[in-house]
DNA sequence: AGTTAAAATGGAACAGTGTTCCATTTTCGG
DNA sequence: CCGAAAATGGAACACTGTTCCATTTTAACT
């Protein structure tokens, strides 16, 4: 690991941790997860495989790091909410959104599972778990459901951008396929997913995700605010 | 792809998915998520990793396959329930017990989505939703709040089952070395993370999955029901 | 300014992966 | 009994993350 230089580096780019996780963020946006290789982000940085280990210790590290630096942004972007209940809407939205901007963090996130990003994610819902006056014995479980609700959701969204992405077609089609699918199985077996195949076809993702939220916050308020 | 044949075949074991998907699951259960290869399989199978392409189309098939099995299991055998909530509250513990027996299950239904293990799940929920009397317009929205929470949860517990076997410790270390970090957070930076970490040390998995459980189904019942 | 140890680099090599290809063997209906 | 189709198994390919190491650059100290 390098240590802060006060005089100019070797040349105008030099070799940073940040630096390599920035050109990492820009590689796997633009050809999805599979698209960051340690040799294709040595080509873009001008350098050896070899030389980027000296700045991260492997790949799941770099994923972690991307990670954290689009969650970190995610958060300080969705500051506002003058209510505990709207902040964490406002929360999950950004979360969303930032998700949904850049899906690998869908899918990585669920590996990066006690570390920084989570972390950073759990304190935001916790303080406002708080504020809504859950009680200490309770606060765990309403955080639980909303993070894992959150990801879940948030991931499926991106799988499914992907998965439109690499087989070139557009969400709409997307979701019009997996309807198709959907509504053509079995009615005895499939009853349900048969009769919610049309609102797949039609529903608004975002709509549906804050939907899921006001029903976890809901059961939030209904449950027993317990022995006090 | 073979077509059934009358007669015996080549020789007693002969080549079969369903005994490649069995013998796949064998591998995934003892060496986790990484120690499933097409040559560790072809080796178990005595045979080469190319015979394995005529009756499997890639890894990513075969990985579904294996899930849906486990799925299928766990389903059938969380069939009991008396009241619809029961039903879910069963159908639930069922998919824990089942991503907790198979790690790597968590893991991989989120790159699944949308295929017929994930389908099996939905319509086993849906069928119970729609008897809790919840109108047609709000069913998606309680089925994906459930639904992503049982994923969400059941995969962060086999994340973490898999990382603590993947470094020799039990969960209760591993736990209580998550606790470790977090409880040494900055006080001012992570005041939630740091108070929950000792509920994290000693708190029951199921339990704590449960209670989520009830929270979402809460949720549903206070939702209102809408315009009917 | 010269010396020296540390920091940083970049490319070659390694072990391993999923997948493809194809010559060969086995099977079974006509 | 034969020939087409099904099935097999092993070699080869392109690619991966990672390690290794000779080399260059940097910064601190006489």
């Amino acid at each position: 690991m390098p240590r802060k230089s006060k005089t100019c580096p070797r040349r105008e780019e030099s070799l940073t941790r940040d630096h390599i996780i920035e050109v990492s963020i820009e590689l796997l946006d633009s050809s999805g997860e599979g698209g960051l290789t340690f040799r294709a982000l040595a080509e873009r940085l001008a350098t050896g495989p070899g030389a980027l280990y000296w700045h991260i210790d492997n790949k799941s590290d770099l994923m972690t790091a991307a990670c954290d630096s689009i969650v970190t942004r995610a958060m300080a972007e969705s500051v506002e909410g003058e209510t505990p209940k709207a902040a964490i809407r406002a929360l999950a939205l950004g979360m969303f959104d930032a998700i949904d901007a850049h899906p690998w963090v869908g899918s990585a996130l669920t590996r990066a599972l006690g570390q920084q990003p989570i972390v950073r994610i759990v304190e935001r819902i916790g303080q406002q778990v708080r504020l809504l006056g859950v009680p200490n014995d309770h606060q765990w479980a309403a955080v639980s459901a909303l993070l894992h609700y959150i990801l879940g959701v948030s991931g499926q969204n991106a799988a499914n951008t992907q998965f439109a992405r690499t087989h070139a077609l557009n969400r709409t089609d997307f979701l019009e396929a997996m309807a198709n699918v959907w509504s053509q199985l079995d009615p005895e077996e499939y009853p349900f997913s048969r009769s919610v195949a049309g609102q797949l076809r039609t529903h608004d993702d975002r709509e549906d995700y804050l939907a899921g939220i006001d029903l976890i916050l809901a059961g939030i308020d209904a449950n027993p605010s317990s022995n006090e």
